[in-house]
RNA sequence: UGGGGCGUGGCCAAGCGGUUAAGGCACCGGGUUUUGAUCCCGGCAUUCGUAGGUUCGAAUCCUACCGCCCCAGCCA
């Protein structure tokens, strides 16, 4: 693909990784994992991070784990497991085990029982409003729950009986004891455990305890052998308290947490919750409409696996809060469908030109070429006649300056055929233009026309051997850079964000393509046949147009 | 006003005491072109948040200040 960055992404983490490597550290192995919780469909924000731990264990031939997180029963769902497993797949990573939170619940019990043991944890009994409370602030030292001194025995027996089931949901939870007056507020006696009477999909009803995310994390990462353990930024001041519970628990392992930036994309948002919002509210169809960032909604939209981790090497990885424009995403994928995607020509909103110089029934055959700059894709045949469409577009009654398409008494060239000329303009009673009459130039067939210039090209499609289709052209979501900015992010939401061309017009040799294949649609954009389509009639997604400098 | 981070052109981002301060996206020219695309050529930071300091030499080291992001779930 031109423009693919030809050197070795480059930064922060891979030094420090190289750096480890040399130094023998982990005896070289570089094990890393990809841990979601199966809460939601992936974005590109995950695409970043799959890219960065599949990316750095392959160069320096380690391995990746795909872990789910699955520690919250109550908004997790395999459904969303089976999605996340296709689109990592499908980004062409493979995880050397697939792993579940859930499978170290009991040595994450059993882990729970010796801090108890050594005086490191206990149960509280407070309610969730009075651990607030007695928490602190960001600038007061939290106060000591009274429950903090319970005997390790006392401790134990409750903690047992929470894990039976013996008490609701809320009655107690099993804290760290480490220090109620640390600046960081994640070490004032976090929670790990807290009661949870729900149905899990993979150990059904033996808990009703769940563990939480700091618990859980660090151990997990340390139980598979995982040596870097990369995360986002907003688990920096989570790392001593990843520290503090490998050093208390003793696993095997001895991972390392390293934070980089998240991603944030402009006219979009990366963020499950929000994403959920907008998908269960009915805002955009599905979690893999087309206008959506999420894997699912690239997929369909027509970008290719090699577009999203291009792009992931484009935008680098670093400490800082990125915003990146759209641009860089989209021109990932033109670079790479126009190397790749055949040319067609098809027309989103017809108007009819009569070749008033053609015979009635004569049809010429063209053979145009698929690719202009690469004839090793060959060419396919269309049939010029009488009537023909053009984008509506493309003609103006009276145009703006440097307009190049047709115009009245004036000429255009058809791609691939022949120079006409506008003779007449038709209207209906209301005065809106519904055909033109045209006079071509018969020696223009590959050739310049005698004594003149055109300078317009403009596409067409045969009204005798189109065929119809829907195509549908999506533009950004939301119509500020930042809609997060707004106070209710849905009121910043695009309304032209879907166009649908219902009476468009294609070449008929796209009839029958399956689902996925692209093409250019000439000086139109890259499109993609949808899984929508049926042998009638394809339906086609635009997947991004073509530059315009005009 | 506690703690943790981050500040290099419009947006990303290399740079790791001695370089004319990479590269991509965007933008502005000019050339080729039967896609206003692609491609090609050229332009685009006397300066690295600001102010001091160290040094023969600073985007890189030190100090202070300024700005922005994250943290007070029994979410992850």
């Amino acid at each position: 693909m031109t423009g693919e960055s030809d050197a070795t992404p480059n930064n922060f983490i891979r030094q420090m990784i190289e750096k480890d490597v040399a130094n023998n550290k982990h005896n070289k192995l570089v094990a890393t994992r990809f841990p979601p919780e199966p809460n939601g469909y992936l974005h590109l924000g995950h695409a970043k991070s799959i890219c960065l731990n599949f990316g750095i264990a392959e160069e320096f031939d380690g391995w990746t784990n795909l872990r789910f997180d699955d520690t919250n029963p109550d908004k997790e769902s395999e459904e969303y497991m089976a999605a996340i497993k296709r689109d990592v797949s499908w980004l062409g990573f493979e995880w050397k085990s697939l792993c579940y939170a859930s499978d170290y619940f009991d040595q994450l019990y059993d882990y729970a029982v010796q801090l108890v043991k050594d005086n490191l944890a206990y149960v509280d009994s407070l309610s969730s409003e009075e651990i607030r409370t007695y928490r602190g602030s960001l600038t007061e030292a939290g106060q000591p729950s009274p429950y903090r001194n319970r005997s390790p025995e006392q401790s134990l027996e409750l903690l047992e009986g929470m894990k039976k089931g013996d008490f609701e949901e809320g009655e107690h939870v099993l804290r760290l004891k480490i220090d109620m007056a640390s600046s960081n507020i994640n070490m004032r006696d976090p929670a790990i455990y807290r009661i949870k009477k729900t149905h899990h999909y993979r150990t059904g009803d033996k808990w009703n305890i769940y563990p939480l995310y700091d618990y859980t994390h660090c151990l997990s990462d340390a139980i598979e052998g995982i040596t870097h353990s990369l995360c986002t930024l907003e688990f920096e001041d989570h790392r001593p308290l990843y520290n503090w519970v490998l050093e208390n628990t003793g696993p095997p392992g001895k991972p390392e947490q390293t934070e980089f930036g998240p991603l944030n994309l402009e006219y979009t948002v990366l963020s499950k919750r929000k994403l959920i919002q907008l998908v269960t509210s009915g805002v955009v169809d599905g979690w893999d409409d087309p206008r959506l960032p999420t894997i699912a909604g690239l997929r369909r939209r027509g970008y290719t696996p090699a577009a999203i981790k291009e792009f992931c090497n484009r935008i680098g990885v670093t400490k800082s809060a990125a915003v990146i424009e759209m641009q860089v995403l989209e021109n990932c994928i033109r670079d790479e469908l126009n190397e790749t995607a055949p040319r067609r020509m098809a027309v989103l909103d017809p108007l009819k030109v009569v070749i008033t110089t053609w015979p009635q029934d004569d049809i010429e055959t063209l053979t145009v070429a698929n690719h202009p700059n690469q004839p090793e894709m060959g060419s396919r045949n269309i049939q010029f006649g009488r009537e023909l469409y053009i984008e509506r577009s493309d003609f103006e009654e009276v145009p703006p300056p440097k307009f190049k398409r047709l115009i009245s008494g004036g000429e255009v060239r058809l791609r691939s055929a022949y120079v006409i000329k506008c003779d007449q303009i038709i209207k209906d009673d209301e005065g809106n233009i519904i055909e033109l009459h045209c006079s071509h130039d018969p020696d223009t067939l590959g050739k310049k026309p005698e004594g003149r210039k055109v300078k317009g090209v403009i596409h067409w499609v045969s009204a005798r051997d189109g065929i119809n289709s829907q195509i549908k052209v999506y533009d950004r979501l939301f119509n500020r850079p930042d809609p997060l900015a707004a106070d209710d992010f849905t009121e910043a939401l695009n309304p032209d964000s879907l166009t649908v061309y219902d009476s468009a017009v294609v070449e008929p040799s796209l009839k029958g393509e399956v689902a996925g294949a692209r093409f250019q649609f000439e000086r139109q954009g890259y499109f993609v046949i949808d899984t929508a389509s049926t042998p009638e009639q394809p339906v086609v997604n635009r997947v991004v147009s073509l530059k315009d400098n005009w």
